[in-house]
DNA sequence: TTTGTCTAATTGTATAGACAAATATACAAA
DNA sequence: TTTGTATATTTGTCTATACAATTAGACAAA
């Protein structure tokens, strides 16, 4: 029996139930007329009007279409004016950094599979995040990718779980969290600091100095690679060339820094910067200080950011593959919203060295 | 009499329409309980049944809300469970020029209001335009922002329609489209052009060279303006001094035409370029081929891009008000899709100059 | 070939009436 | 004060019935 009449379930909906189930298993394929609705009047002993109303409803949402005449239709997935998921990202500034060419990445995929893109800009705070999350939630955007904020980790979770409750996956891009139970698409921070610095040191240089901000988790691998690559050549670095901020990036500050390190030189001979934009401040303080680059001091970015190559030096640099973290990251949520309820992934992307002009060898003698 | 018994129009229809026509009219307020289904029974004459189906359509729409016992209330547009409106934005390419800063500015002034947005890349191309159209007509935006693509101006009115033909407003951001009925945010690039070029004649040059491309209407009133400042100091620029393209902006081919007017030194002593990207090309290529900036040359760029004060001359330029065009774009959307139906609006930012250091005064004996 | 007409099937619109379920409110009881 | 209970009101669900509108398809006419 399809319909229980003493079920406190309003009948309609019993059968508007029954219906979408035919339709999920397969018995009422896309395309497919289902019986009419005198006939279903017969099957369920219900009057038209109630086969109407259940009907009515699930040509509401879509699953059907009347045709006058011809009976009531199953609608294709494609046919379903239900749209096409909506996926949100929350990155910091969509104006610095690695920010465009990640967006530009996950969109490119997106509009692959004729997805849409919501864009946020979180500035890395958390409470920024979290107003995005409610929009992209009332949005019902069908998954997200999400740059953890530079707040403390418990509140990134807050955030991952404001998602989950609801159902919609995340995807983590760029920066790992402790204990984050979703999938991950990162770059090697860690091995690619150890890279850089790994290039200074089978150079010659083995007084190195590094300059960066510890608020970010992916400066904190980069710096944990920078001490290993030292560690290998049994160099011990010492702690005045270990410049660190807890603060967001800021020119002003991070030229004050430099300045202050560069004070110390010839302390040291090479730099290793948290990332592009700390080495162009970097090359702009020794600029005004008269040091030269590299003849001075050799210097090591991250990011590869696109410059005009107009600069004074151009950078020697690790290029992250930012654009396929984008994609990826894209993918993997696609995935999910697919329903793959796999265990979680965590893809990580190699980066690799882009040797331009601001490197040079130690000239032997000096140490 | 609100219903017509003999009018083809089905009488829950024409309930329906009389429901939201006092609705719209305020004689039914926000938060107002309308009569119940007795009651309108009554006034109407109709069976309950149909008034039912009149209401219940409107309550599918988001206008209504009915509670037990209590009656059916008018929902305020805040209510109202539809989702607060998407705004898509399709702009050329979110990694380069003042993308991100324009992006940046909308998304911001949606947050205010609590908007989202969709992030479309059009890579200027017409058809990528149209397949993102397609996308957020499907996502039910409210409104759009839209930068016209390089494509001729009729294949981005034909963009510019779908969406119109839907009710969907559209504002046009930073370029002008001809005929175009709808609101436009821009700059004043003729004007800026002018600025500029004036900048460079009142240092006492006259032997101005230009560089660009004329495949974007901003770029060719910058070129207007160009003209215009220099016919004003009673110059005839000379055709050679004048290097455009209608190709759109690459690295290799702007070199080359860079390296091509360089080659034309000393006749000329200053050089405008269409946007800032093109005078970092010359700015390279200049110093590449041992030509001093700005003893030598004069230079003036045109958007202020962001770049690390590394370079090797602070570049003069126009600084374009971008983020602001991004705000200001997004409130001229928002007040079209809160139904603001009047005359187009055309809303012109004023660009002003920067002066750094790529521009020197002509020395008195040369011209 | 094109055009018009008829027919039967199916959804669309509408009525009249009945009982169910929820709940604001008032009032009673603890 | 809090808690329970009754009541009236309104929407929610459902039946049974009738006729209208639309249209695929068959068939006829031009």
């Amino acid at each position: 029996m399809i319909i229980d009449k003493n079920s406190p379930v309003p009948q309609y909906f019993q059968l508007q139930t029954w219906l979408m189930e035919q339709i999920d298993q397969g018995v009422f394929k896309p395309g497919d007329r289902i019986p009419t609705e005198e006939e279903l009047s017969g099957i369920t002993g219900l009057a038209r009007a109630t086969i109407r109303q259940a009907v009515q409803n699930l040509v509401n949402m879509g699953h059907l279409e009347r045709k006058r005449r011809l009976g009531t239709f199953v609608l294709s997935r494609e046919q379903t004016r239900d749209q096409r998921p909506l996926i949100g990202i929350l990155i910091p500034d969509i104006r610095s950094g690695y920010a465009p060419e990640l967006a530009r990445g996950a969109q490119d995929e997106a509009a692959r599979s004729q997805y849409s893109l919501i864009l946020c800009n979180t500035d890395d705070l958390a409470i920024k995040a979290a107003h995005h999350a409610d929009r992209l939630i009332e949005h019902r955007v069908g998954g997200v990718i999400f740059v953890p904020t530079a707040a403390p980790d418990q509140q990134n979770i807050r955030i991952l779980e404001t998602f989950r409750q609801r159902g919609i996956p995340v995807v983590l891009a760029d920066r790992p969290l402790a204990d984050a139970e979703c999938d991950l698409v990162t770059t090697d921070n860690f091995e690619g600091g150890r890279t850089a610095v790994r290039h200074l040191v089978s150079l010659g240089h083995t007084r190195v100095a590094v300059i960066l901000s510890t608020l970010y988790s992916s400066e904190r691998a980069r710096l944990a690679g920078f001490h290993a690559a030292l560690a290998e050549a049994g160099v011990t670095p010492s702690p005045e060339l270990i410049v660190t901020t807890d603060d967001p990036f800021s020119e002003k500050k991070c030229e004050q820094q430099a300045r202050a390190l560069l004070k110390r030189y010839p302390g040291f001979s090479a730099v290793f910067a948290g990332h592009d934009r700390i080495a162009y401040q970097v090359m702009a303080a020794a600029d005004d200080m008269g040091i030269r680059i590299p003849a001075d001091i050799s210097l090591v970015g991250y990011d590869d950011l696109n410059i005009p190559h107009s600069v004074s030096v151009p950078l020697t640099t690790m290029h992250q593959p930012i654009y396929e973290m984008g994609v990826e990251s894209m993918k993997q949520v696609m995935r999910r919203v697919h329903g793959d309820t796999g265990e979680w992934v965590e893809r990580v992307l190699t980066s690799r060295l882009v040797e331009r002009s601001s490197v040079a060898e130690l000239r032997p003698g000096r140490r």
